[in-house]
RNA sequence: GCCGAAGUGGCGGAAUUGGCAGACGCGCCGGAUUCAAAAUCCGGUUCCCGUUAAGGGAGUAUGGGUUCGAGUCCCAUCUUCGGUACCA
């Protein structure tokens, strides 16, 4: 008898089998460009047929290469792709590269290797990686943000911006010529004076105040050491993260982009997506719409006024001081000559302090409630009441006015300011349902109703909060002291960095700082090449591309400015400011309609078709769900003011997956341990250097705790089908989940178990005991998977679905009595989750072509009807026992059966029933006592 | 602080509208097979009491409530994770 191991292991199903026919159909899935689709126009594209456009959010390609946390989504998106095309879809399912970012350039900085040369081998690595899992995509659609080609178009659109304004009327960006027309022939009033007595350059000026991109001053945190400006996480106590040196707050003129005119209508459009519900409270949030007044408080003994905007105008009675931003204007003026009772000094060092405080700071001693008083006055104009005038900084000077009126009684921070500084607190508002309230505790800040509010010029006494509202606002415009305003949170976009590695912006300067748009004949402008990259120490805030100065200074012909604009001889400077990271993707998702379009963004037929209503499903993380999400729908929304694309909004269906976590360990005194120093003995975990018992947690994936999985290791070791079964199982995709290497030999069993149900594993030839007749059991077992399958993908929930494939595949494996075509009916099934075994036998079974465009299976909805059923039988909510009766049993037959069960007898026999409740295949409920 | 999400066996997680809690997988236990082991196949596995069994009791973070019936709904509390803006 032969019984050497190698030959008994041949033919099953292992990681060299799975690594064997995963590289075999990937190359031939590639060869016959099985995943390139078509588009409108195309010789062999049905534009009749439904489309499916279902993208990734795609990824920076960094220079460690992917960890198993990546793929989660793209194995989630690639999952409903393949059905979808199976279901008769065109599906359009893209990858590319988010190529721009910081930490190619900080690499370039500390090599001198340019940036575009690691950020294109990492995108090697990205991509080989990838295509090892067997995604699906439609790899000749391709492209990078760092393209020339690609970058060209979004310094285009950047244009189209930059030469556009928005419409308060119509409440729509149109072209700028639109802006000056209207001026010209008085359709459009300016916000000040008269537009005939405007000099030619005041004209240009206020015109370039309208541009929906226009140069703007905005405070940053700039590192004079570092010659670079920090993010607000970058800055810790007033010193840089990296190094410790000081940083200081300053302004700086930049681009930024008008998206708070749009904020109304990206806040209204959010109730048409299909997005997680917190993600449209996140950006419903940021956007931050309040509505209140905007009311004057004259200064005491001078004429100017303090202008502070309120959510509750109701509460004016109430106001017993006001509060300025240290950046407010009038501080400025405060410090240079301080009035009696302001000490000059102490203000000068507070503002100075409090200007070089991150917010974030700012936020952190909330209970200290800091502040200066300014020795100014200003009067209550309902009480008539002289009220001091205070400086601190929890007021922000980047929302409202950068000044307050301060409520205490009904502001938890006026509240706690008053009582560190005693001021007065007056009651000026009382809760309807709690009256045992004292407001001296703490402060209630609720609608209720007003007291106290009554005074020689006016009265809202005894009136609802919203009632006092509206009253004391009408009261406000007649005496021409406030007005109504509706606020939002949203500021305008810094659209400036200081790096090298970003788009240029396609605009130059005169000698004068006059800027002139670069024409679209003459992009992209490329971005030039430098020496090295590190930034120069320096005072004031320099771009780095200031370096390259013989790209900097060129000609207005040679830059491409319009000649009837400027003379083409005419010296001028290039903007040496780049774009942000966000730029390439604001609007990637509408290139992939037609990447290789050379003549427009996106050709309007393709982006017709494939955008639709927008892309049908959108993947990617929950740390997107504010800022890129909100960038890119305010491209789209501007590009479709303009008549560029043909939908409103980019992604109607958003799905964000969970995190992917890995375990690490901590000490008694919650320190983490590295995973490589821990060992595992009888399911405790040790410090191998201590030898002390450490507690397994969960925690990110992170090189410092070692605990980073490669997916190249783990296709090694089972296949790349085996991966993605796992990633799916873990548990729900929306879901975080810690990666537990023990847990993936559960999926490769389960796919040995497939391969085995027609692999003979001595032989690898096909089984001579596929069945010819259908068995019951399998049918109906089968008909339930394929119910369960094509119900749950649409969901994505995915570890269901597998699970109920298992259960078949447990089924037929017990039983021996599948046919060959239910086991083909099960592979398709099978397909879109493990596609490339799924593929092989169904090329044994002899299918025709590949597995992908197979039909999805479709089932008898009479098989998942079973003729008996059995209930279980409850008596005052405990099952006390069971019968079993035919499905279509009436309500007094179920009740006999349940009756005469003899385990119910017996119990009922001390017992009085009260009622029965039957429940419809589902339970039967006896009250009794 | 505020906002959002979530707490179910030893572990990852199941559970249409309130209707048999613990599907499926891991791990563990037992059996078959084997000279033996691996692999595979079959069976068991929430906890407690019941020496086995029949059976009983408790149980979905905690404490209340609604209901014939609650993991699911309501109120309060605790814990963890994610986001963040002292937003007037």
């Amino acid at each position: 008898m032969n019984c050497k191991p190698e030959l008994i292991e041949t033919h099953r199903y292992c990681a060299e089998v799975a690594n064997e026919l995963e590289s075999r159909w990937q190359s031939a899935w590639s060869a016959d460009n099985l995943n390139v689709i078509g588009n409108p126009g195309d010789a062999d594209f049905d534009s009749s047929k439904p489309k499916f456009y279902c993208l990734d959010m795609f990824p920076y390609p960094s220079g460690a290469g992917l960890h198993v946390g990546h793929p989660v989504g793209y194995i989630g998106s690639d999952i409903i792709s393949r059905f979808k095309r199976m279901q008769g879809f065109n599906v359009l399912h893209p990858m590319g590269w988010d190529a721009f970012g910081l930490p190619a350039e900080q690499y370039a900085i500390e090599t001198g290797i340019h940036p575009a040369e690691t950020t294109r081998k990492a995108i090697d690595t990205f991509r080989g990686q990838l295509q090892r899992i067997g995604f699906s995509y439609d790899w000749s659609r391709e492209f990078a943000t760092i393209d020339p080609e690609y970058y060209k178009w979004t310094q285009w659109i950047w244009l189209k911006a930059y030469s556009a304004w928005f419409d308060p009327t119509l409440k729509k960006a149109r072209p700028i010529t639109s802006l000056i027309e209207g001026l010209d022939c008085g359709e459009v009033k300016p916000t000040h004076g008269k537009w005939q007595d405007f000099s030619e350059d005041e004209k240009t000026l206020y015109i370039n105040e309208q541009r929906l991109a226009y140069l703007g001053e905005q405070i940053v945190n700039w590192c004079p050491k570092l010659g670079t400006v920090l993010a607000n996480e970058e800055v810790i106590d007033g010193l840089s993260e990296r190094g410790g040196f000081p940083v200081v707050r300053r302004p700086l003129c930049q681009w930024m982009f008008r998206i708070t005119s749009f904020a109304d209508r990206l806040l209204e459009d959010l109730e048409d997506l299909d997005w997680p519900q917190s993600t449209l409270r996140m950006q419903a949030e940021w956007i931050g719409r309040s509505e209140g007044a905007d009311i004057d408080f004259s200064i005491d003994g001078s004429d100017a006024s303090i202008r502070v905007y309120t959510t509750r105008p109701d509460t004016l009675f109430g106001v017993t001081f006001i509060v300025l931003a240290p950046e407010h204007p009038i501080v400025n003026e405060l410090i240079e000559s301080p009035p009696e009772q302001c000490d000059g000094n102490a203000l000068d060092d507070y503002v100075t302090q409090a200007r070089n405080r991150a917010d974030v700071d700012r936020m952190a001693d909330a209970k200290g409630k800091s502040g200066v008083f300014s020795g100014l006055y200003a009067t209550n104009p309902a009480t008539g009441n002289c009220i001091p005038v205070w400086i601190a900084d929890y007021v922000l000077m980047g929302y409202g006015h950068g000044a307050i009126m301060a409520v205490p009684a009904h502001d938890q921070r006026d509240h706690a300011f008053a009582e560190a500084h005693d001021i007065e607190i007056i009651e000026v508002v009382k809760s309807k349902t709690n009256e045992t309230f004292s407001i001296t505790d703490k402060c209630f800040s609720g609608k209720g109703v007003a007291v106290n509010s009554a005074s020689e010029y006016i009265s809202i006494e005894g009136l609802d909060t919203n009632e006092a509202m509206q009253k004391i606002i009408a009261w406000l415009v007649e005496n021409n002291i406030g007005v109504a305003k509706v606020n939002y949170r949203l500021r305008d976009w810094l659209f400036s960095r200081q790096r090298y590695w970003g788009e240029p912006f396609p605009i130059v300067f005169d000698a004068k700082g006059n800027h002139y748009p670069v024409e679209e004949s003459h992009l992209p402008v490329v971005l030039p090449n430098l020496e090295n990259y590190t930034p120069a120490e320096s005072e004031d805030p320099t771009p780095l591309l200031g370096k390259a100065t013989d790209w900097l200074h060129t000609t207005a012909g040679e830059a491409g400015v319009d000649p009837e604009l400027l003379c083409p001889d005419t010296p001028v400077t290039r903007e040496a400011n780049t774009m942000p990271g966000w730029a390439g993707s604001c609007w990637y998702e509408i290139r992939y309609c037609s990447p290789q379009c050379n003549d427009r963004f996106v050709a309007s037929d393709a982006e017709n078709y494939w955008m639709g209503n927008g892309v049908d499903l959108y993947i990617g993380g929950a740390e997107h769900a504010v800022l890129h999400l909100l960038y890119a729908r305010f491209w789209h929304k501007m590009l479709f003011d303009l008549g560029e694309v043909s939908c409103n909004e980019p992604f109607q269906k958003l799905f964000h997956q969970g995190l992917l976590t890995s375990f690490s360990f901590q000490r008694t005194n919650k320190s983490l341990v590295p995973s490589d120093q821990v060992e595992e003995r009888d399911e405790k975990f040790f410090e191998i250097a201590t030898g002390e018992e450490v507690e397994r947690v969960i925690a990110k994936m992170s090189k410092s705790l070692k605990n980073i999985v490669n997916p190249d290791d783990i296709i090694s070791q089972y296949g790349a089908d085996t991966l993605r079964l796992y990633e799916m199982y873990m548990g729900p995709l929306e879901a975080s989940a810690p990666w537990n290497t023990r847990d993936i030999v559960g999926v490769h069993r389960f796919l040995q178990r497939v391969w085995r149900l027609c692999t003979d594993e001595h032989t690898g030839k096909m089984h001579a005991s596929l069945q010819d007749a259908p068995d019951n059991t399998i049918e109906r077992a089968l008909a339930t998977t394929i119910a369960k399958v094509t119900h749950d993908i649409p969901k994505l929930a995915y570890n269901t679905a597998i699970a109920s494939m298992i259960e078949f595949v447990n089924t037929a494996t017990s039983t021996s009595k599948l046919t060959a075509d239910q086991l083909n009916q099960f592979v398709r099934l099978l397909a879109p989750f493990a596609p490339h075994i799924a593929q092989e036998i169904f090329a044994k079974l002899g299918g025709d072509g590949y597995i992908d465009v197979a039909e999805w299976p479709t089932f008898d909805p009479e098989k998942l009807i079973a003729d008996k059923v059995e209930l279980p039988v409850q008596i005052m909510g405990k099952v006390r026992g069971r019968v079993s009766v035919s499905t279509n049993a009436s309500d007094e037959e179920i009740e006999k059966a349940a009756l005469s069960d003899p385990n119910i007898r017996v119990l009922l026999e001390t017992l009085t029933i009260k009622k029965i409740i039957i429940v419809p295949n589902k339970i039967i409920n006896i009250v009794a006592n």
